[in-house]
DNA sequence: TTCGGTGCAAAATCTTTGCATCAAG
DNA sequence: CTTGATGCAAAGATTTTGCACCGAA
């Protein structure tokens, strides 16, 4: 694979970031360093990126796939109020696998989870309103 | 809210299939009695009985969303290979909202969870094929 | 020089919506 | 009748793709 500055802009913006951008939000980040990058080389990057494992695609979260460069396994929490996706310091829950496959005929390899709730900031917004 | 034929219609056609139709193929199917009814009816309905709490939505299995007659809680499995959504039978896993928690400021209140994996019968043709 | 990557724009896919008409209450 | 629901088609939103040109090797 040839080495392209924009890919490099973009696995290094994901990687620095904590937040976890959709593809539009990716493409106006980088727009800063090059200014003429298109949507589509955002995509095509953000795709291959995936394929390669060197970035994960969230998907399930609001209308637009989200991107993360914390390739780690680690699980997601979506806030209710505000939308925000914050990473979960949690184990693997490798023993959901298991629990699932009891009654099951197939074989079962892998699982994807999100939480659900409020995030610490609209709970602290909340306590102010009232 | 007023009754319609198209919605009972959808309503009935969801509970009755143990399949996860997208929006797609449920107006396919009502086309069956409802020739003329229109792919936005679909939608509006989907969306309408999703409120209500009358089928679930299921996102992040491919492209499209799926649609759930079965409104008791449940996760669903989805095959690798043939892409086929399929009920699990297992208890709910509320012990891991609590996981979820210990290191999280914020508030837990649910998750969605699917699993992946290979269906009985994408095992059953691969076994054939060798 | 070669060939994969890019920029641009058009297209594809999925979903929503405005509006005139229809039908439930 | 009145008002919400429908059918239709157009528009929105997100993502993919064809193609000529650019730039990494």
């Amino acid at each position: 694979m040839k080495y392209s500055r924009q890919r490099e802009s973009i696995l290094q913006y994901l990687s620095a970031t904590k937040c976890h951008p959709t593809a539009e939000t990716v493409y106006q980040n980088i727009q800063a360093e090059y200014p003429n990058i298109s949507l589509g080389t955002v995509y095509r990057n953000l795709t291959l990126l995936t394929e390669l494992g060197k970035i994960k695609k969230i998907t399930g979260v609001g209308c637009s796939d989200r991107f993360d460069g914390n390739i780690s396994p680690h699980y997601h929490f979506i806030c209710r109020e505000c939308g925000a996706v914050l990473d979960l310091e949690m184990d693997e829950l490798n023993h959901i696998d298991l629990l699932a496959a009891h009654n099951f005929d197939g074989r079962i390899d892998g699982h994807i989870a999100h939480f659900y709730g409020i995030c610490p900031e609209c709970i602290n917004k909340n306590t102010k309103k009232q």
